[in-house]
DNA sequence: CAATTAGGGTACGGCGAGTACCGTAAATTC
DNA sequence: GAATTTACGGTACTCGCCGTACCCTAATTG
């Protein structure tokens, strides 16, 4: 009950080739994925699943984080910039999206990979996208806002500085092991740092 | 010549039991740790070393992550607040201190068990005051100096407030795979983020 | 219709975690 | 100081799973 091959054994189905098997493989580790996390996927159960072996999908992938990383992408979502108005409703807004994200099956996977992945830089790079640096648009593009409405300073408009919210929230992730992090906490962030940090600030006096 | 059994195998030794031997099995685990890594402490091996078996090991901790854990709270050590007279300095000396801590190889043991723990609560705790924890109070004490110097904002006695630079510089360890992070890093980090966020700041108009 | 390429089937090596016994030395009890 | 209990030492084994190696055969190429 836990297969479901897309090929059946020796029906008298033709032998698939290049990107049609690629595409069957890669579905087959997204379905892992999403049902026993990175842990639970292995490359024999892929294999299964695909109706095809391991041969096929080593000749594709060089091993199995890889191929985790390229089922995750597929499941990967772009953010969109909420517009209330409010600079700190927004902030808000978006900090409480990454923490649903983050607490999420999904989120849960990407931690995993995260984990597994544990200073790969190559490998880090293509989950950076799903993760951090795409991630900083979103906080730009309130910013920006915040700032044309005067609400916020131009020195905020620094990815550095934009994203500090969401690096905060990480933390608590990868510090704490909490499954997800309570509201009080998001609200502390954003009004004990960010808020503060971004904020318009006359220059200080040396 | 990677063996160094504490214990001859068959020499007339009188057995070791309880505490002795448990210390024997935690330097062993140690010696392993700071050879390998995490990725090469096995059970084996540290049995080996110790000059038993994994029944005593098993006996004692539950797991190799357990073991490991155990083994590294015996390497660390406790950081001494600087103490310039000038917050910028002190804030960028312990940046750098903590940098070159996690770009050292206890760093990256520390990296690899955090890794490992990849969200197990219980365990993480145990690192936390290694790593997070008690890393918070030379922050506070530093700013406690620089608040009474009038240079910081009392607001900035929050340990979420005071550990910020901290949890930026660890962001880039686990998401961009850097052995170590570039010293323009941290001089940004203290100069865009840190001090704009504890410098006295005059009550926004609202 | 050859020749080449890529899938399918299968088996296996290797490694390391964790477990199971069993005999024996050390501590404990009386 | 003997009997009992507890804990170590030795060893062997199961299990899971990654990664690889063949060998045969279907699809593609020309």
């Amino acid at each position: 009950m836990t297969e479901n091959p897309t090929r059946q054994p020796s029906a008298g189905q033709t032998r698939r080739r290049g990107a049609v098997l690629e595409e069957a493989i890669l579905r087959a580790a997204v379905d892992e994925l999403t049902e026993s996390g990175f842990a639970g996927l292995t490359m024999d159960k892929v294999a299964a699943r695909a109706g095809t072996n391991k041969n096929a999908i080593y000749r594709r992938w060089p091993n199995r984080l890889a191929l985790g990383i390229a089922a995750y992408r597929q499941l990967a979502t772009t953010v969109q910039p909420p517009d209330t108005g409010d600079l700190r409703s927004d902030v808000l807004e978006l900090l409480r999206g990454a923490n649903r994200h983050w607490s999420s099956p999904l989120g849960a996977i990407l931690r995993e990979l995260l984990s597994a992945a544990g200073g790969t830089s190559e490998l880090l790079a293509q989950l950076q996208e799903q993760s951090s640096d795409a991630a900083a648009a979103p906080w730009l593009t309130i910013l920006g806002r915040a700032v044309a409405r005067g609400e916020a300073s131009p020195e905020a408009l620094h990815p550095r500085v934009a994203t500090v919210a969401v690096v905060l929230l990480r933390n608590e992730f990868v510090v704490r092991g909490a499954p997800t992090a309570p509201d009080d906490v998001l609200v502390e962030i954003v009004d004990e740092v960010y808020l503060p940090l971004v904020r318009r600030r006359d220059p200080a006096p040396n």
